[in-house]
DNA sequence: TTTATGGCTGTCA
DNA sequence: ATGACAGCCATAA
């Protein structure tokens, strides 16, 4: 087997979020499959090559804020791009994931 | 091979 | 509301 598997896992669910929305790293782990591996889907982000038009920027963590990793020069540049796909921002730089938050089709409700 | 770590999550104080 | 602790498992050395 090949781990190979897993990040195409993770990119397609990536790459299944619509503009304007935002999905937590759980919620594509999730999603993809992988009920625990959300930290895995920040490492495959992260090895994601800059040539991919993965939507990168919409994956944000369960606080539904953008995760502060190493380098904060990116995370600018995430919540930059999130904003001009409209999502909005709190004072904190927290996104309201009630709102914003990436709906599966399947998962309708009152 | 083992060890250490981490772009996380969920619960408790 | 925020802060600290433990659990999970793939990647890197």
């Amino acid at each position: 087997m090949s781990g190979t598997e897993t990040y195409k896992r993770i990119y397609a669910v990536v790459k299944k979020v619509p503009r304007g929305q935002v999905a937590t790293y759980g919620q594509i782990a999730a999603i993809a499959g992988l009920p625990r591996r959300a930290r895995q889907v920040g490492y495959a982000l992260h090895a994601l090559p800059a040539q991919s038009k993965l939507p990168w920027h919409r994956v944000i963590n369960a606080r539904g804020e953008i995760s502060p990793r190493t380098w904060s020069e990116n995370h600018l540049l995430q919540r930059f791009l999130l904003e001009d796909e409209g999502v909005e921002f709190d004072a904190s730089g927290r996104v309201s994931l009630a709102r914003f938050g990436w709906r599966l089709p399947f998962r309708c409700s009152p």
